[in-house]
DNA sequence: TACATTTTGAGAATGATTCTCAATATTTTC
DNA sequence: GAAAATATTGAGAATCATTCTCAAAATGTA
């Protein structure tokens, strides 16, 4: 059994909830994906094997996964919530590419210091924080220089 | 004429749109608000004087500020999206307590130069950051900590 | 003032998310 | 291991924020 699994199944089990089939088709297709997940994506991930996997059942269980410590809500994306894995992963900062919507992740270790203090000055019980950049990826600010020289 | 109207004229008139009494209603509420405002609020406030105003045109209108640099969205809260000032306002840090919901504001001048760093050694052209902190307020920490005493 | 162009209000449409409920699965009890 | 107690599920309906449609009204321009 995976780590997460363990986890998962744990935070069921502390809460009185059942581990079924189809919580853990969900868990598994999560941990399939690597960046950022929406539940739609999820859903026909699942559907190509699993045709009687409602939607409801995906909405359903994504705040067990987030309650759980192994996801968490980052980012509203063509208006739809994505998720991203917390469990085995460092908390990160994004980068988002106003041009092509590419998201490039790098490290937040620095950040998180950083605000413990900040958030400390002003009695705030620091938990998590989400930091989204925009502005333009490597490619697409080259691409626009050559578009506006001409 | 306030700044921020002079900004908004300036922005329709280079985008060959006009100025209109809704429009003008829509700004000005939204320059009433202080903190951040969702859609709803505008038009609730609005309507008090207002009967007329449909919140068809406030949805419109949204973007159009965003365009003109006087505000962004800036936060998804309760399900809906929350704006906030930008003209005027330096950009600064939201930390968001998970017990009370309230907003606390502080700035984030250190933050904005450890980022356009950070994302310059990616290559990536930094316009703007949005950055939540979620944790508890100062209240809720105390009310909290003497409940687990008890 | 009249014309060309934008904008507006109202309500319908959309799309993500949540809810309802009877049928089903899981765990527990004996 | 079967039955009882409880939790979960799928399907579709309901909700709610946001967007779209379109005929009527407002605005800027000539």
């Amino acid at each position: 059994m995976k780590d997460y699994e363990k986890r998962f199944v744990r935070y069921l089990s502390e809460n009185s909830l059942k581990l079924t089939r189809t919580r853990r088709l969900i868990l598994d297709a999560v941990f399939k994906t690597h960046d950022h997940v929406d539940v739609d994506t999820l859903y026909n991930m699942i559907k190509a094997d699993h045709s009687d996997v409602s939607l409801a059942t995906i909405y359903r269980t994504m705040p067990l996964l987030v309650e759980a410590g192994l996801i968490k809500q980052s980012l509203r994306y063509q208006s739809k919530d994505h998720y991203e894995h917390v469990f085995g992963h460092r908390n990160h900062i994004h980068l988002l590419c106003e041009n092509c919507g590419k998201i490039i992740e790098i490290s937040g270790r620095h950040l998180e210091e950083f605000l413990k203090n900040e958030t400390q000055k002003h009695s705030f019980e620091f938990i998590d924080y989400t930091l989204n950049v925009t502005g333009l990826c490597h490619k697409c600010r080259k691409a626009l220089n050559r578009k506006i020289k001409r």
